[in-house]
RNA sequence: GCGGGUGUAGCUCAGUGGUAGAGCGUCACGUUGCCAACGUGAAUGUCGUGGGUUCAAGUCCCAUCACCCGCUCCA
Protein backbone atom coordinates (compact mmCIF):
# COMPACT_ATOMS: atom_id res chain seq x y z
CA UNK A 1 0.00 0.00 0.00
CA UNK A 2 1.74 3.40 -0.86
CA UNK A 3 2.08 5.49 1.85
CA UNK A 4 0.11 9.28 0.96
CA UNK A 5 2.48 11.41 0.11
CA UNK A 6 2.12 14.80 1.60
CA UNK A 7 3.24 18.05 -0.55
CA UNK A 8 5.94 19.18 1.54
CA UNK A 9 7.59 15.34 1.30
CA UNK A 10 7.45 15.73 -2.30
CA UNK A 11 8.90 19.29 -2.27
CA UNK A 12 11.93 18.22 -0.36
CA UNK A 13 12.78 14.95 -2.43
CA UNK A 14 12.31 17.15 -5.44
CA UNK A 15 14.85 19.91 -3.51
CA UNK A 16 17.13 16.98 -2.14
CA UNK A 17 17.63 14.88 -5.42
CA UNK A 18 17.63 17.42 -7.71
CA UNK A 19 14.19 17.28 -9.60
CA UNK A 20 13.04 20.67 -9.26
CA UNK A 21 14.04 24.29 -7.27
CA UNK A 22 12.79 27.22 -6.43
CA UNK A 23 13.61 29.49 -9.34
CA UNK A 24 16.63 32.23 -8.58
CA UNK A 25 16.45 30.63 -5.34
CA UNK A 26 20.10 32.09 -4.60
CA UNK A 27 18.24 35.75 -4.99
CA UNK A 28 15.23 34.73 -2.83
CA UNK A 29 13.27 32.89 -5.20
CA UNK A 30 10.78 34.45 -7.99
CA UNK A 31 6.97 33.35 -7.27
CA UNK A 32 5.54 30.64 -8.55
CA UNK A 33 8.92 30.12 -11.12
CA UNK A 34 10.30 26.71 -10.74
CA UNK A 35 13.63 24.69 -12.57
CA UNK A 36 14.07 21.51 -13.32
CA UNK A 37 17.16 19.78 -11.68
CA UNK A 38 19.33 17.18 -13.78
CA UNK A 39 17.03 14.39 -12.85
CA UNK A 40 13.94 16.44 -13.37
CA UNK A 41 14.57 17.49 -16.79
CA UNK A 42 15.47 13.23 -17.48
CA UNK A 43 11.70 13.16 -15.45
CA UNK A 44 10.21 16.29 -17.50
CA UNK A 45 12.02 15.31 -20.82
CA UNK A 46 10.27 11.64 -20.47
CA UNK A 47 6.99 12.87 -19.66
CA UNK A 48 7.09 14.68 -23.50
CA UNK A 49 8.22 11.70 -25.29
CA UNK A 50 5.75 9.52 -23.77
CA UNK A 51 3.25 12.38 -24.87
CA UNK A 52 4.63 12.76 -28.17
CA UNK A 53 5.00 8.66 -28.89
CA UNK A 54 1.30 7.95 -27.94
CA UNK A 55 -0.08 11.33 -29.74
CA UNK A 56 1.86 11.57 -32.94
CA UNK A 57 4.20 8.70 -33.59
CA UNK A 58 1.84 6.14 -32.97
CA UNK A 59 -0.92 7.10 -34.85
CA UNK A 60 -1.13 7.78 -38.44
CA UNK A 61 -3.29 10.78 -38.69
CA UNK A 62 -1.41 13.42 -36.00
CA UNK A 63 1.25 15.23 -37.34
CA UNK A 64 3.51 17.66 -35.02
CA UNK A 65 4.14 21.40 -35.38
CA UNK A 66 6.39 23.56 -32.89
CA UNK A 67 5.12 27.36 -33.58
CA UNK A 68 7.24 30.57 -32.30
CA UNK A 69 5.63 32.08 -28.50
CA UNK A 70 5.18 35.16 -29.83
CA UNK A 71 2.51 36.13 -32.77
CA UNK A 72 0.83 38.31 -34.56
CA UNK A 73 -1.43 40.28 -32.35
CA UNK A 74 -4.56 39.69 -34.31
CA UNK A 75 -4.33 36.13 -33.27
CA UNK A 76 -4.85 37.11 -29.97
CA UNK A 77 -7.55 39.44 -31.29
CA UNK A 78 -9.59 36.90 -33.46
CA UNK A 79 -9.19 34.20 -30.71
CA UNK A 80 -11.23 36.31 -28.27
CA UNK A 81 -8.05 36.31 -25.79
CA UNK A 82 -6.93 39.98 -26.09
CA UNK A 83 -10.72 40.72 -25.30
CA UNK A 84 -11.78 38.27 -22.92
CA UNK A 85 -9.22 37.30 -21.60
CA UNK A 86 -9.36 39.43 -18.30
CA UNK A 87 -11.28 39.55 -15.20
CA UNK A 88 -12.99 42.83 -13.44
CA UNK A 89 -12.63 42.20 -9.96
CA UNK A 90 -13.42 44.82 -6.86
CA UNK A 91 -12.05 44.62 -3.05
CA UNK A 92 -14.21 44.89 0.04
CA UNK A 93 -13.25 48.10 1.74
CA UNK A 94 -13.87 46.87 5.15
CA UNK A 95 -11.88 42.97 4.55
CA UNK A 96 -9.64 43.50 1.70
CA UNK A 97 -11.47 40.63 -0.21
CA UNK A 98 -11.22 40.29 -3.99
CA UNK A 99 -13.85 38.79 -5.91
CA UNK A 100 -15.17 39.36 -9.17
CA UNK A 101 -17.63 41.96 -10.00
CA UNK A 102 -19.95 39.06 -12.02
CA UNK A 103 -19.66 36.59 -9.09
CA UNK A 104 -21.39 39.41 -6.43
CA UNK A 105 -24.87 38.71 -5.41
CA UNK A 106 -27.54 41.39 -4.68
CA UNK A 107 -28.82 41.81 -1.00
CA UNK A 108 -32.05 40.42 -2.02
CA UNK A 109 -30.58 36.91 -4.04
CA UNK A 110 -28.08 36.33 -1.01
CA UNK A 111 -28.19 32.75 0.15
CA UNK A 112 -29.56 31.76 -3.86
CA UNK A 113 -27.97 29.08 -5.69
CA UNK A 114 -24.66 29.03 -6.22
CA UNK A 115 -23.97 31.16 -9.17
CA UNK A 116 -23.77 30.48 -13.00
CA UNK A 117 -20.04 30.17 -14.34
CA UNK A 118 -19.84 33.21 -16.86
CA UNK A 119 -16.92 34.01 -19.25
CA UNK A 120 -14.41 35.97 -19.04
CA UNK A 121 -15.78 39.63 -19.94
CA UNK A 122 -14.78 42.02 -22.24
CA UNK A 123 -12.91 44.11 -20.41
CA UNK A 124 -13.08 47.25 -22.49
CA UNK A 125 -16.25 47.27 -22.40
CA UNK A 126 -16.75 46.29 -19.12
CA UNK A 127 -14.40 48.90 -17.57
CA UNK A 128 -16.78 51.82 -19.58
CA UNK A 129 -19.76 49.95 -17.86
CA UNK A 130 -21.22 51.35 -14.68
CA UNK A 131 -21.46 48.84 -11.75
CA UNK A 132 -23.76 49.62 -9.42
CA UNK A 133 -22.12 47.63 -6.68
CA UNK A 134 -24.25 49.71 -3.91
CA UNK A 135 -26.52 46.61 -3.61
CA UNK A 136 -24.43 43.85 -3.53
CA UNK A 137 -22.51 41.76 -0.86
CA UNK A 138 -19.22 41.02 0.31
CA UNK A 139 -19.43 37.35 0.12
CA UNK A 140 -16.70 37.16 3.12
CA UNK A 141 -17.84 39.40 5.56
CA UNK A 142 -21.59 40.09 4.20
CA UNK A 143 -20.95 43.84 4.66
CA UNK A 144 -23.04 45.60 1.54
CA UNK A 145 -22.26 47.75 -1.03
CA UNK A 146 -18.80 48.89 0.50
CA UNK A 147 -16.60 48.15 -2.70
CA UNK A 148 -13.58 50.02 -4.44
CA UNK A 149 -13.98 50.99 -8.27
CA UNK A 150 -13.86 47.23 -10.13
CA UNK A 151 -10.30 46.84 -11.57
CA UNK A 152 -9.24 44.96 -14.46
CA UNK A 153 -6.79 42.01 -14.39
CA UNK A 154 -5.12 41.12 -17.76
CA UNK A 155 -3.95 37.74 -17.84
CA UNK A 156 -1.85 37.78 -20.81
CA UNK A 157 1.63 38.87 -20.37
CA UNK A 158 2.78 42.03 -22.72
CA UNK A 159 5.79 42.64 -24.46
CA UNK A 160 7.50 44.91 -26.87
CA UNK A 161 9.01 43.94 -30.08
CA UNK A 162 11.77 46.04 -31.89
CA UNK A 163 14.59 47.92 -30.04
CA UNK A 164 13.57 51.02 -30.80
CA UNK A 165 10.98 52.63 -28.11
CA UNK A 166 9.27 54.88 -30.53
CA UNK A 167 8.61 51.84 -33.33
CA UNK A 168 7.86 48.64 -30.91
CA UNK A 169 4.80 46.88 -31.30
CA UNK A 170 2.82 45.37 -28.00
CA UNK A 171 2.80 41.59 -28.54
CA UNK A 172 1.47 39.11 -26.16
CA UNK A 173 3.46 35.97 -24.73
CA UNK A 174 1.25 33.27 -25.90
CA UNK A 175 -1.50 31.76 -23.19
CA UNK A 176 -2.29 28.60 -25.28
CA UNK A 177 -0.67 26.40 -27.65
CA UNK A 178 -3.52 25.67 -29.29
CA UNK A 179 -3.69 29.32 -31.67
CA UNK A 180 -0.48 28.82 -33.23
CA UNK A 181 -2.04 25.01 -34.42
CA UNK A 182 -4.89 26.95 -36.20
CA UNK A 183 -2.90 30.11 -37.56
CA UNK A 184 -0.74 26.92 -39.62
CA UNK A 185 -3.43 24.74 -40.47
CA UNK A 186 -3.61 25.65 -43.75
CA UNK A 187 0.27 25.32 -43.98
CA UNK A 188 -0.59 21.97 -42.58
CA UNK A 189 -2.79 20.47 -45.22
CA UNK A 190 -1.06 22.14 -48.22
CA UNK A 191 2.21 20.47 -47.57
CA UNK A 192 1.49 17.60 -46.07
CA UNK A 193 -1.50 15.42 -47.81
CA UNK A 194 -3.34 14.70 -44.56
CA UNK A 195 -6.73 13.90 -44.81
CA UNK A 196 -9.36 14.58 -42.38
CA UNK A 197 -10.08 13.21 -39.93
CA UNK A 198 -6.26 14.25 -38.57
CA UNK A 199 -4.64 16.26 -35.95
CA UNK A 200 -1.86 18.46 -35.29
CA UNK A 201 0.37 18.72 -31.77
CA UNK A 202 2.43 20.90 -29.92
CA UNK A 203 4.19 20.86 -26.79
CA UNK A 204 5.45 24.15 -25.43
CA UNK A 205 5.69 26.83 -23.37
CA UNK A 206 2.62 29.23 -22.26
CA UNK A 207 2.17 32.12 -19.97
CA UNK A 208 -0.63 33.44 -18.03
CA UNK A 209 -0.63 35.87 -15.37
CA UNK A 210 -2.82 34.04 -12.93
CA UNK A 211 -4.15 36.12 -10.11
CA UNK A 212 -2.56 33.34 -8.04
CA UNK A 213 -0.56 30.69 -8.46
CA UNK A 214 -0.59 27.46 -6.18
CA UNK A 215 1.07 24.37 -4.88
CA UNK A 216 4.60 24.05 -5.85
CA UNK A 217 4.38 23.76 -10.22
CA UNK A 218 0.68 22.93 -10.18
CA UNK A 219 -0.05 26.46 -11.06
CA UNK A 220 2.52 28.93 -12.22
CA UNK A 221 2.51 31.30 -14.51
CA UNK A 222 4.90 29.94 -17.08
CA UNK A 223 4.15 26.76 -17.87
CA UNK A 224 4.28 23.70 -20.77
CA UNK A 225 1.24 22.54 -22.36
CA UNK A 226 0.80 19.50 -24.52
CA UNK A 227 -1.96 20.40 -26.87
CA UNK A 228 -3.64 18.14 -29.86
CA UNK A 229 -6.55 20.22 -32.33
CA UNK A 230 -7.91 17.05 -33.61
CA UNK A 231 -10.07 18.18 -36.70
CA UNK A 232 -12.75 15.85 -38.31
CA UNK A 233 -15.84 16.07 -40.22
CA UNK A 234 -18.99 18.03 -38.59
CA UNK A 235 -21.01 15.25 -37.15
CA UNK A 236 -18.53 12.89 -36.62
CA UNK A 237 -17.45 15.02 -33.47
CA UNK A 238 -19.24 13.28 -30.61
CA UNK A 239 -16.99 10.29 -31.71
CA UNK A 240 -13.72 11.74 -32.11
CA UNK A 241 -14.27 13.23 -28.47
CA UNK A 242 -15.51 9.98 -26.97
CA UNK A 243 -12.28 8.65 -28.71
CA UNK A 244 -9.31 11.05 -27.40
CA UNK A 245 -11.24 10.82 -23.52
CA UNK A 246 -10.47 7.56 -23.60
CA UNK A 247 -7.08 7.65 -25.10
CA UNK A 248 -5.70 10.28 -22.67
CA UNK A 249 -7.34 8.51 -20.12
CA UNK A 250 -5.73 5.45 -20.70
CA UNK A 251 -2.15 7.69 -21.35
CA UNK A 252 -1.65 8.46 -17.80
CA UNK A 253 -2.95 4.53 -16.59
CA UNK A 254 -0.01 2.89 -18.95
CA UNK A 255 2.52 5.25 -17.39
CA UNK A 256 2.05 4.02 -13.91
CA UNK A 257 -0.83 6.61 -12.01
CA UNK A 258 -2.93 4.50 -9.77
CA UNK A 259 -6.36 4.46 -11.26
CA UNK A 260 -8.18 5.55 -8.05
CA UNK A 261 -6.42 8.38 -8.21
CA UNK A 262 -7.66 9.48 -11.93
CA UNK A 263 -11.48 10.26 -12.89
CA UNK A 264 -13.16 12.37 -15.24
CA UNK A 265 -15.39 15.39 -14.71
CA UNK A 266 -17.67 16.58 -17.10
CA UNK A 267 -18.22 20.15 -17.36
CA UNK A 268 -21.54 21.79 -16.63
CA UNK A 269 -23.64 23.38 -19.35
CA UNK A 270 -23.42 26.05 -17.79
CA UNK A 271 -19.43 25.87 -17.04
CA UNK A 272 -18.40 25.31 -20.84
CA UNK A 273 -17.14 28.10 -22.84
CA UNK A 274 -19.10 29.81 -24.97
CA UNK A 275 -17.70 28.23 -27.99
CA UNK A 276 -17.39 24.81 -26.31
CA UNK A 277 -19.71 22.11 -27.44
CA UNK A 278 -18.51 19.52 -24.53
CA UNK A 279 -16.09 19.55 -22.34
CA UNK A 280 -14.15 16.91 -19.92
CA UNK A 281 -11.16 17.06 -17.14
CA UNK A 282 -9.14 14.16 -16.65
CA UNK A 283 -8.61 15.31 -12.45
CA UNK A 284 -5.68 14.00 -10.76
CA UNK A 285 -5.93 13.46 -6.60
CA UNK A 286 -3.40 15.99 -5.30
CA UNK A 287 -2.55 15.56 -1.43
CA UNK A 288 -2.69 19.47 -1.65
CA UNK A 289 -5.78 21.68 -1.14
CA UNK A 290 -8.53 19.86 0.39
CA UNK A 291 -6.84 16.35 -0.97
CA UNK A 292 -8.96 17.29 -3.47
CA UNK A 293 -8.88 16.41 -7.20
CA UNK A 294 -7.10 18.40 -9.63
CA UNK A 295 -7.08 19.31 -13.44
CA UNK A 296 -4.44 17.19 -15.25
CA UNK A 297 -5.90 18.21 -18.72
CA UNK A 298 -9.08 19.33 -20.20
CA UNK A 299 -10.38 17.56 -23.34
CA UNK A 300 -13.18 20.00 -25.69
CA UNK A 301 -14.99 20.10 -28.39
CA UNK A 302 -14.12 23.58 -29.84
CA UNK A 303 -16.62 23.18 -32.60
CA UNK A 304 -15.92 25.14 -36.28
CA UNK A 305 -15.42 28.19 -33.49
CA UNK A 306 -11.53 28.74 -33.78
CA UNK A 307 -10.87 28.33 -37.44
CA UNK A 308 -14.05 30.72 -38.19
CA UNK A 309 -12.49 33.40 -35.89
CA UNK A 310 -9.54 33.52 -37.61
CA UNK A 311 -11.30 33.62 -40.90
CA UNK A 312 -12.75 36.89 -39.57
CA UNK A 313 -8.64 37.70 -38.10
CA UNK A 314 -8.11 37.57 -41.44
CA UNK A 315 -10.62 40.07 -42.68
CA UNK A 316 -9.16 42.28 -40.01
CA UNK A 317 -6.41 43.16 -41.53
CA UNK A 318 -6.24 45.89 -43.09
CA UNK A 319 -8.52 47.46 -39.87
CA UNK A 320 -5.60 46.94 -37.80
CA UNK A 321 -3.21 48.66 -40.09
CA UNK A 322 -5.32 51.63 -40.13
CA UNK A 323 -5.72 51.68 -36.20
CA UNK A 324 -1.92 51.69 -35.92
CA UNK A 325 -1.85 48.27 -34.28
CA UNK A 326 -3.69 49.35 -31.48
CA UNK A 327 -6.24 46.34 -30.81
CA UNK A 328 -8.53 48.02 -28.21
CA UNK A 329 -9.47 50.50 -31.42
CA UNK A 330 -10.66 47.56 -33.79
CA UNK A 331 -13.40 45.66 -33.93
CA UNK A 332 -13.17 41.89 -35.52
CA UNK A 333 -14.92 41.72 -38.65
CA UNK A 334 -18.21 40.02 -39.51
CA UNK A 335 -17.91 36.57 -40.95
CA UNK A 336 -18.29 36.64 -44.44
CA UNK A 337 -21.53 35.04 -45.86
CA UNK A 338 -19.78 32.57 -47.52
CA UNK A 339 -17.51 31.58 -44.78
CA UNK A 340 -18.16 27.94 -45.16
CA UNK A 341 -15.92 28.41 -48.17
CA UNK A 342 -13.53 30.48 -46.48
CA UNK A 343 -9.21 30.11 -46.74
CA UNK A 344 -9.41 28.27 -43.52
CA UNK A 345 -12.45 25.42 -44.97
CA UNK A 346 -11.49 21.85 -45.98
CA UNK A 347 -12.31 20.56 -49.50
CA UNK A 348 -13.43 16.77 -49.10
CA UNK A 349 -12.10 15.38 -52.30
CA UNK A 350 -14.44 11.91 -52.07
CA UNK A 351 -17.77 13.22 -50.98
CA UNK A 352 -16.83 16.83 -53.13
CA UNK A 353 -17.73 18.90 -49.98
CA UNK A 354 -16.48 22.01 -48.10
CA UNK A 355 -16.57 22.87 -45.03
CA UNK A 356 -14.78 23.87 -41.57
CA UNK A 357 -14.18 21.10 -39.52
CA UNK A 358 -14.56 20.71 -35.94
CA UNK A 359 -12.04 20.33 -33.69
CA UNK A 360 -11.31 18.15 -30.72
CA UNK A 361 -8.81 18.99 -28.15
CA UNK A 362 -6.53 17.68 -25.33
CA UNK A 363 -4.78 20.37 -23.75
CA UNK A 364 -2.35 18.58 -21.22
CA UNK A 365 -0.55 20.10 -18.55
CA UNK A 366 2.94 19.02 -19.05
CA UNK A 367 4.24 20.19 -15.39
CA UNK A 368 1.19 19.18 -13.92
CA UNK A 369 1.61 15.30 -15.32
CA UNK A 370 4.88 15.17 -14.03
CA UNK A 371 4.09 16.14 -10.50
CA UNK A 372 1.07 13.87 -10.82
CA UNK A 373 4.00 11.00 -11.79
CA UNK A 374 5.87 12.24 -9.06
CA UNK A 375 3.51 11.85 -6.50
CA UNK A 376 2.30 8.85 -7.59
CA UNK A 377 5.18 7.24 -7.92
CA UNK A 378 5.86 8.25 -4.14
CA UNK A 379 6.85 5.73 -1.44
CA UNK A 380 7.87 4.48 2.12
CA UNK A 381 8.20 1.54 3.29
CA UNK A 382 10.04 -0.33 5.90
CA UNK A 383 13.02 -3.13 5.25
CA UNK A 384 14.69 -4.38 8.01
CA UNK A 385 13.57 -1.61 10.24
CA UNK A 386 14.66 0.97 7.53
CA UNK A 387 12.97 3.28 6.07
CA UNK A 388 13.10 2.75 2.32
CA UNK A 389 12.12 6.02 0.26
CA UNK A 390 11.36 5.16 -3.59
CA UNK A 391 9.72 6.47 -6.44
CA UNK A 392 7.86 3.66 -8.59
CA UNK A 393 7.96 5.34 -11.91
CA UNK A 394 6.93 3.75 -15.11
CA UNK A 395 10.05 2.88 -16.55
CA UNK A 396 9.79 4.67 -19.77
CA UNK A 397 9.28 7.86 -16.95
CA UNK A 398 12.55 7.13 -14.81
CA UNK A 399 15.09 9.54 -15.11
CA UNK A 400 17.60 6.83 -15.19
CA UNK A 401 17.09 3.39 -16.41
CA UNK A 402 19.73 1.33 -15.54
CA UNK A 403 22.57 1.98 -12.41
CA UNK A 404 25.65 -0.24 -12.49
CA UNK A 405 28.10 -1.03 -9.45
CA UNK A 406 31.16 -3.54 -8.75
CA UNK A 407 30.22 -5.18 -5.41
CA UNK A 408 33.20 -4.02 -4.16
CA UNK A 409 36.09 -2.09 -5.56
CA UNK A 410 38.76 -4.72 -6.20
CA UNK A 411 39.74 -7.99 -7.98
CA UNK A 412 38.91 -6.05 -11.22
CA UNK A 413 35.19 -5.49 -10.62
CA UNK A 414 35.24 -1.86 -11.24
CA UNK A 415 36.60 -2.13 -14.58
CA UNK A 416 34.40 -4.95 -15.81
CA UNK A 417 31.19 -2.98 -14.33
CA UNK A 418 32.44 0.24 -16.13
CA UNK A 419 32.85 -1.63 -19.45
CA UNK A 420 29.33 -2.29 -19.12
CA UNK A 421 28.06 0.75 -18.06
CA UNK A 422 30.03 1.98 -21.39
CA UNK A 423 28.23 -0.72 -23.42
CA UNK A 424 24.78 0.12 -22.21
CA UNK A 425 24.43 3.90 -22.00
CA UNK A 426 24.59 3.82 -25.84
CA UNK A 427 20.96 2.02 -25.02
CA UNK A 428 19.68 3.54 -22.20
CA UNK A 429 20.07 6.84 -19.49
CA UNK A 430 22.74 4.57 -17.23
CA UNK A 431 24.34 5.62 -14.06
CA UNK A 432 27.68 4.32 -13.11
CA UNK A 433 28.76 4.27 -8.81
CA UNK A 434 31.11 2.57 -7.32
CA UNK A 435 31.38 4.47 -3.95
CA UNK A 436 29.93 3.07 -0.13
CA UNK A 437 28.46 -0.29 0.28
CA UNK A 438 26.32 -1.49 -2.52
CA UNK A 439 22.98 -1.50 -0.36
CA UNK A 440 23.37 1.88 -0.07
CA UNK A 441 24.14 2.32 -3.91
CA UNK A 442 20.53 1.05 -4.54
CA UNK A 443 18.72 3.24 -2.29
CA UNK A 444 20.02 5.79 -3.58
CA UNK A 445 18.74 4.43 -7.15
CA UNK A 446 15.43 3.62 -5.45
CA UNK A 447 14.77 7.67 -4.41
CA UNK A 448 15.75 8.70 -8.04
CA UNK A 449 13.16 5.80 -9.07
CA UNK A 450 15.71 3.79 -10.99
CA UNK A 451 14.06 0.72 -11.87
CA UNK A 452 17.07 -1.82 -12.30
CA UNK A 453 20.66 -2.04 -10.92
CA UNK A 454 23.35 -4.24 -12.52
CA UNK A 455 25.94 -5.63 -9.75
CA UNK A 456 29.59 -7.12 -10.93
CA UNK A 457 30.45 -9.74 -8.11
CA UNK A 458 32.96 -12.66 -7.52
CA UNK A 459 30.76 -14.92 -9.66
CA UNK A 460 30.99 -12.25 -12.71
CA UNK A 461 34.37 -13.14 -12.78
CA UNK A 462 33.89 -16.78 -13.21
CA UNK A 463 31.21 -17.26 -15.33
CA UNK A 464 30.36 -13.73 -16.44
CA UNK A 465 27.04 -13.57 -15.57
CA UNK A 466 25.84 -10.02 -13.49
CA UNK A 467 23.12 -9.41 -11.37
CA UNK A 468 19.73 -7.15 -12.15
CA UNK A 469 17.89 -6.14 -9.44
CA UNK A 470 14.67 -4.74 -9.61
CA UNK A 471 13.51 -2.10 -7.95
CA UNK A 472 10.08 -2.16 -6.85
CA UNK A 473 10.58 -6.06 -5.65
CA UNK A 474 14.53 -5.98 -4.63
CA UNK A 475 14.35 -9.16 -6.35
CA UNK A 476 17.89 -10.09 -8.21
CA UNK A 477 18.26 -12.43 -11.10
CA UNK A 478 21.50 -13.20 -13.15
CA UNK A 479 21.97 -12.38 -16.24
CA UNK A 480 25.18 -13.21 -18.99
CA UNK A 481 26.65 -9.88 -19.58
CA UNK A 482 25.94 -10.15 -23.49
CA UNK A 483 22.73 -10.76 -22.79
CA UNK A 484 22.30 -7.25 -20.71
CA UNK A 485 21.05 -5.23 -23.57
CA UNK A 486 17.80 -7.32 -24.40
CA UNK A 487 17.20 -8.25 -20.88
CA UNK A 488 16.59 -4.85 -19.81
CA UNK A 489 15.32 -3.91 -23.12
CA UNK A 490 12.61 -6.27 -22.64
CA UNK A 491 11.59 -4.63 -19.29
CA UNK A 492 11.72 -1.45 -20.14
CA UNK A 493 9.31 -0.81 -22.82
C1' G B 1 -5.34 39.90 -2.62
C1' C B 2 -7.09 38.38 2.66
C1' G B 3 -6.25 35.30 7.20
C1' G B 4 -3.01 31.73 9.63
C1' G B 5 1.86 29.40 9.70
C1' U B 6 6.99 28.88 8.26
C1' G B 7 12.05 30.53 6.70
C1' U B 8 19.03 28.48 10.74
C1' A B 9 24.16 23.39 6.62
C1' G B 10 21.99 19.72 0.61
C1' C B 11 17.45 17.58 3.71
C1' U B 12 14.80 17.30 8.64
C1' C B 13 15.09 20.40 12.58
C1' A B 14 17.21 22.26 17.86
C1' G B 15 18.92 27.00 19.40
C1' U B 16 16.93 31.10 27.00
C1' G B 17 19.63 39.04 23.75
C1' G B 18 26.08 37.01 25.05
C1' U B 19 31.43 31.65 20.86
C1' A B 20 26.57 28.76 14.96
C1' G B 21 24.45 23.29 16.65
C1' A B 22 22.50 17.92 16.00
C1' G B 23 20.82 13.79 13.02
C1' C B 24 20.79 12.28 8.14
C1' G B 25 23.19 13.25 3.61
C1' U B 26 27.91 14.68 0.85
C1' C B 27 33.40 14.08 0.13
C1' A B 28 38.36 11.51 1.18
C1' C B 29 40.99 7.23 3.02
C1' G B 30 40.66 2.43 5.07
C1' U B 31 37.66 -1.76 5.69
C1' U B 32 33.75 -4.37 3.23
C1' G B 33 31.50 -9.70 -0.46
C1' C B 34 24.21 -7.95 -2.01
C1' C B 35 20.22 -3.96 0.42
C1' A B 36 20.86 3.40 4.03
C1' A B 37 27.19 -1.70 7.76
C1' C B 38 31.80 0.03 10.33
C1' G B 39 36.27 3.12 11.51
C1' U B 40 39.09 7.68 10.86
C1' G B 41 39.06 12.35 8.86
C1' A B 42 36.94 16.60 6.08
C1' A B 43 33.98 20.21 3.70
C1' U B 44 29.52 22.90 3.69
C1' G B 45 26.09 28.83 7.08
C1' U B 46 24.54 36.37 3.41
C1' C B 47 20.68 32.29 10.39
C1' G B 48 15.57 34.42 3.47
C1' U B 49 16.72 39.97 2.42
C1' G B 50 17.03 45.20 4.08
C1' G B 51 16.60 48.57 7.97
C1' G B 52 16.07 49.71 13.32
C1' U B 53 16.64 49.08 18.91
C1' U B 54 20.96 47.48 21.92
C1' C B 55 27.52 47.48 24.53
C1' A B 56 25.80 42.97 21.96
C1' A B 57 20.40 40.43 17.49
C1' G B 58 19.52 33.80 14.65
C1' U B 59 16.67 35.61 19.09
C1' C B 60 13.27 42.06 20.02
C1' C B 61 10.82 45.88 16.42
C1' C B 62 9.62 47.55 11.26
C1' A B 63 9.60 46.63 6.12
C1' U B 64 10.22 43.21 2.28
C1' C B 65 10.82 38.39 -0.45
C1' A B 66 9.58 33.28 -0.78
C1' C B 67 7.02 28.82 0.52
C1' C B 68 2.94 25.96 3.01
C1' C B 69 -2.38 25.73 4.84
C1' G B 70 -7.26 27.94 4.37
C1' C B 71 -10.19 31.57 1.62
C1' U B 72 -10.65 34.05 -3.12
C1' C B 73 -9.58 33.08 -8.10
C1' C B 74 -8.71 29.57 -11.87
C1' A B 75 -7.94 27.85 -19.71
Amino acid sequence: MAKLAKLDDIVSLCKRRGFIFQSSEIYGGLASCYDYGPLGVELKNNVRKAWWKAVVQMRDDVVGLDCSILMHPLVWKASGHADKFADLICECKKCNTRTRVDHLKDKAEEGAAAQEHIEHVDIEKEVAAQHDLSNKVCPDCGKVGNFTEPMPFKLMFETQMGANVDDSMTLFLRPETAQGIFANFRNVLDTTRVKIPFGIAQIGKSFRNEVTTKAFIFRTREFEQAELEFFCEPGTDDEWFEHWKEQRFNWYLNLGIKKENLRFREHDADELAHYAKGCVDVEYKFPFGSGDWQELEGIANRTDYDLRQHQRGMRTLNAWFEAKGDLAKIELKAEAEEYLKGPLSYFDDVEKKRYIPYVIEPSAGIDRSTLAFLVDAYDEEEVRGEKRNLLRFHPALAPTKVAVFPLVRKDGMPEIARNIYNDLKEHFTTFYDEKGAVGRRYRRQDEAGTPFCITVDGQTLEDKTVTVRERDSMEQVRVATDKLPGHLREKLV
